[in-house]
DNA sequence: GCTGAAATGTAGCGACC
DNA sequence: GGTCGCTACATTTCAGC
């Protein structure tokens, strides 16, 4: 699975990471490399699917979606079509962010933005009406104390 | 701090969720307007923060990432120096993706992201080390069941 | 605020080493 | 694997509406 990658490679996915419209002659030029080269292992690893998409970042806070929690979430029910119901409904529902099934005794955590408490309330009993639920615990967030989508490049190396 | 956004900022604001390396022309089209306006309109909107930077988004497990915790934190010191170490240290590891002040019992909420639990372990000992903490839980994920950057416009909406 | 067009920059690809 | 250069297209600016 892990995709064989040289020193060269992993400053490219460094550059693009930190900034996505940088033209080919300045990433070129960061990693004293030339503009072919360059465009060739980009294009590598957009196909190996090392890199899956560029996209903008924008301020939620400046959108309006002051409010973020992370949901705990325990259930009586493991089979299949539990699951799937249940991932669908995930899928379904923008304000997800994301969402990780888990080893030990929490079975799944979520990741939800929204505008404010209420609108997390709202979710919230759309969630348990959709999905049988044992146990829910919400988390609020106060501050986003960080916030990153920079993969650490440098942990990777093998 | 909620910009003033219309219609046609929210439609180029999705479509550069999706994909930043959409050509003017292409979101002109999409959003029935030409390139001079949502030139425009892209601009002012980098200018008054509502996007924040492009990027590339990187497989985590391509790159040999392979696994991704959830560390709920309790501490017994709230005074401001030790917030200010905590976050310091926070901001000093690439592992962690993201960390959060929430409310409540449980004091943060980290996600860290290393190559496998060897390298979780020696992530949490540095912490540890480098911070005085009263309880840690660390939640395992098996499996990103879904996992995006791109926020619910739709919802944002006042 | 929009349109259309000019000028400058960049991407994408081919020929060649 | 690399350099160089060409062409088509994109970005950015600006005059006129």
């Amino acid at each position: 699975m892990a995709a064989r990658l040289d020193e060269m490679d992993r400053k490219i996915l460094a550059a693009l990471q930190e900034d996505a419209s940088l033209s080919l002659d300045e990433i070129a030029r960061r990693v004293s490399s030339s503009k072919t080269p360059v465009w060739n292992r980009i294009r590598r690893m957009k196909e190996s699917g090392v890199i899956l998409r560029t996209t903008a970042l924008l301020d939620a806070e400046a959108l309006g979606l002051e409010a973020c929690f992370f949901v705990l979430v325990r259930t009586s029910e493991h089979d299949a079509g539990w699951q799937g119901k249940f991932l669908q409904v995930l899928q379904s529902r923008p304000e997800v962010l994301e969402a990780h099934r888990l080893a030990g005794d929490i079975d799944y955590i979520l990741k939800v933005r929204v505008k404010n408490a209420r609108a997390y309330d709202t979710f919230y009993q759309a969630l348990i009406s959709e999905v049988r639920i044992y146990n829910v615990t919400a988390l609020l967030s106060m501050e986003e104390i960080k916030s990153t989508t920079i993969l650490p490049l440098g942990l990777a190396v093998d």
